[in-house]
RNA sequence: GCGGAAGUAGCUCAGUUGGUUAGAGCGUCGCCCUGUCACGGCGAAGGUCGCGGGUUCGAGCCCCGUCUUUCGCGCCA
């Protein structure tokens, strides 16, 4: 099995034992002759009426027993079924020549058994453990113990216990120390729903599961404490995607005292690169991440979270478009000086079909469609129905400042780039992905910085943080009392690998005073900040370090190493996307006296 | 809350334009088989076609509703 390089060495059991000598995946050539004692799960049954080989397996890998009429043990052996577990007493022999098989680290010897134990029965499987079809998620998540003996789950969990354990490992050899922070904490009132617990002893009052240890984490700095991290569990009443589970994950909570920007990065940096590089598979890893600015990452990609393996970088060609004979955007430049264009190079995109498809693609996901030009033999100053309005002088221009050649194709978006940077970011990586630009083999990972400290709330017509407001703003105090809002950045930042958002963080704000004035820019006076985080905001008064970190997904890290696209293979006991779980019939109704104790009575919606 | 996809034997699936008794592989059970490793051969059992309603002489197939699973949107400081 997978699982099996992943094992210890064996031991050596004594005949003694109750159950074995060896492990399932112990036995080699120089182990002829010797008896051994085998206990494991019946993998497949291989009778040929007069010979019977069944392939036994334990965690640690699969051996074959042969059984023949010879055997005091044939009688028992033909019984035997898929999953039962049994024991096998019996010699180990080299198989014969020519019946070696290669593709098992035992393959060159079995197991030729005189006496067997069955240990327990099976039922009729309702989902088979050998083979690796695909089956439904709640067969498969109500029948999780059977899923999990399968091969790729059984080894993709071990796997993610190996790379907890590097993580913990590279942390403390960076001089972090783990620290417990309170599952039963405080509501908290900015983001995720929470999940509440009731309190018995205060009548009407709940604790709520942690979203994140966030505010612990910033109060152990403030304790004087230096270089938290804690595999946390985080809870989050949310609902569930492919990447997302519903209710709880696990983050490597990262927090650091008297640290700037870069040490974080500097910290989290070798952490991360060294554990893909360990679980890797051997795919190239970013040495040197490189940093990417929130508002170029969206020029780019059309996304926070860029795909770095995509090769396309988006480009804005509007003064090519502007006064010229394509009217549709001419027009719109004329009319908004807001309005730009943007370019999605497509190279060797260069044919009709492919500038057709990615067309009718545009109308499927609700867009106009999609403008394009591409250059192919014959017609090296621009094919389609915009060349022809443009003429070769802008086409030449726009094939020079993209770096095409004929063979070469690209696509063109025209608006107001904040409403239109998502669909073109879309549109890269479908030009990326259908022309297979994309690499399969390497993890591409980089730093979004300066994030937005505010953005404009369009429906209640005020100004809003865009993200975590204890974020400290760059420029500090002096920029949040002479700048425009809606212009400052703040030292927050993502790590991205292959278009996939592994963690967020921030230098915090330490600063009661800058603290105050951007919650005042956001229209909060001091009394919310008082109400709502009254606990950090009285420790801000009393000598707080300044202080940063960050919080990888330990979910999605797993995720990519074992190559997986969706997170229920990567967890033990996962819930359905309702929330449910399955196999142990979670939620479930309360009993009438623990709602008494809890001094809650329900009030359920009709049907 | 909203949108897409799926639901047929224990499991994976096929099922033509709406037409007689709904099929296959795996698994299960029985018989045969001494070198397989997805062993093989013969046979058998196993179905309220998710559920409810409708159209029709006739529905697995068409229509409406509903449930379940899943993917996405909303949501996720």
């Amino acid at each position: 099995m997978g699982a099996c390089a992943l094992a210890p060495k064996s031991r050596n059991y004594r005949m003694t034992h109750a159950y074995r000598s060896h492990k399932c995946g112990d036995l080699r050539v120089q182990d002829a002759g010797s008896e051994t004692r085998l206990s494991g799960w019946v993998h497949r049954v291989r009778d040929h009426g007069g010979v019977l080989f069944l392939d036994v397996r334990d965690h640690y890998g699969l051996t074959q027993v042969v059984a023949d009429p010879a055997s005091p043990a044939f009688k028992i052996a033909e019984t035997l079924r898929s999953e039962w577990v049994v024991r096998f007493d019996g010699k180990v022999r080299v198989r014969l020549a020519g019946t070696e098989n290669k593709d098992m680290p035992t393959g060159d010897i079995e197991v030729y058994a005189t006496e067997i134990e069955v240990l327990s029965q099976a039922a009729e499987l309702p989902l088979p453990v050998f083979g690796d079809t695909e089956y439904p998620e709640d067969i498969r998540l109500k029948y999780r113990f059977l899923d999990l003996r399968r091969d790729r789950i059984h080894a993709n969990i071990m796997k993610r216990g190996s790379i907890i354990n590097s993580l913990r490992r590279r942390m403390v050899d960076q001089g972090f120390f783990e620290f417990q922070t309170p599952i039963l904490a405080a509501s908290s009132p900015e983001g995720a729903r929470d999940y509440l617990v009731p309190s018995r002893v205060h009548p009407g009052k709940f604790y709520a599961l942690p979203q994140a240890p966030q505010q612990f984490k910033q109060l152990i700095m403030m304790s004087g404490f230096d270089r938290y991290f804690q595999i946390a569990p985080c809870f989050r009443d949310e609902d569930a995607r492919a990447d997302r589970s519903p209710g709880e994950f696990y983050q490597l909570d990262i927090e650091m005292s008297f640290v700037t920007q870069e040490d974080v990065f500097d910290a989290v940096e070798p952490v991360l690169r060294g554990v893909f590089e360990e679980f890797g598979n051997g795919w190239a890893v970013t040495q040197k991440f490189p940093h990417i600015a929130f508002k170029d990452s969206i020029r780019w990609y059309g996304t926070d979270k860029p795909d770095l393996r995509n090769p396309i970088k988006m480009q804005n060609v509007t003064e090519h478009f502007a006064g010229s004979g394509f009217k549709v955007f001419a027009g719109m430049i004329a009319n908004d000086p807001k309005v730009e264009v943007w370019a999605i190079p497509a190279p060797k995109g260069g044919s009709r079909a492919f500038c057709d498809r990615m067309n009718s693609w545009a109308q499927s996901q609700g867009q106009p469609g999609l403008g394009y030009v591409f250059w192919r033999e014959g017609e090296e100053g621009g094919a389609g129905p915009i060349a022809k309005n443009i003429g070769t002088e802008r086409t030449d221009a726009i094939k020079a400042q993209l770096g095409l050649a004929v063979g070469d194709g690209a696509f063109f978006v025209a608006g107001i780039p904040s409403k239109f940077y998502k669909f073109a970011g879309e549109a890269r990586t479908k030009v990326g992905t259908d022309l297979d630009l994309i690499a399969k083999d390497r993890f591409d990972f980089c730093w979004i910085v300066d994030f937005p400290m505010y953005e404009w709330n369009e429906e209640d017509k005020k100004i809003d943080f865009s993200h975590n407001p204890f974020s400290m703003p760059q420029g500090g105090l002096d920029a949040l009392n002479n700048q425009d809002p809606l212009t400052i950045n703040a030292y927050q930042y993502d790590i991205v690998c292959n278009g996939v958002e592994l963690s967020s963080g921030a230098i915090r704000n330490h600063r009661p005073d800058i603290m105050k004035k951007a919650f005042e820019l956001a229209g909060y006076s001091e009394d919310v900040l008082l109400e709502k985080f009254g606990g950090m905001y009285r420790a801000f008064q009393f000598g707080a370090p300044p202080h940063g970190g960050i919080a990888p997904g330990v979910d999605r890290i797993v995720m990519l190493l074992c190559n997986e696209p969706n997170i229920r293979e990567v967890v033990l006991f996962p819930m359905n996307q309702q929330a449910e779980d399955l196999l142990m019939s979670a939620p479930s109704s309360a009993t009438p006296k623990q709602l008494r104790e809890l001094h809650i009575r329900l009030n359920l919606p009709e049907n």
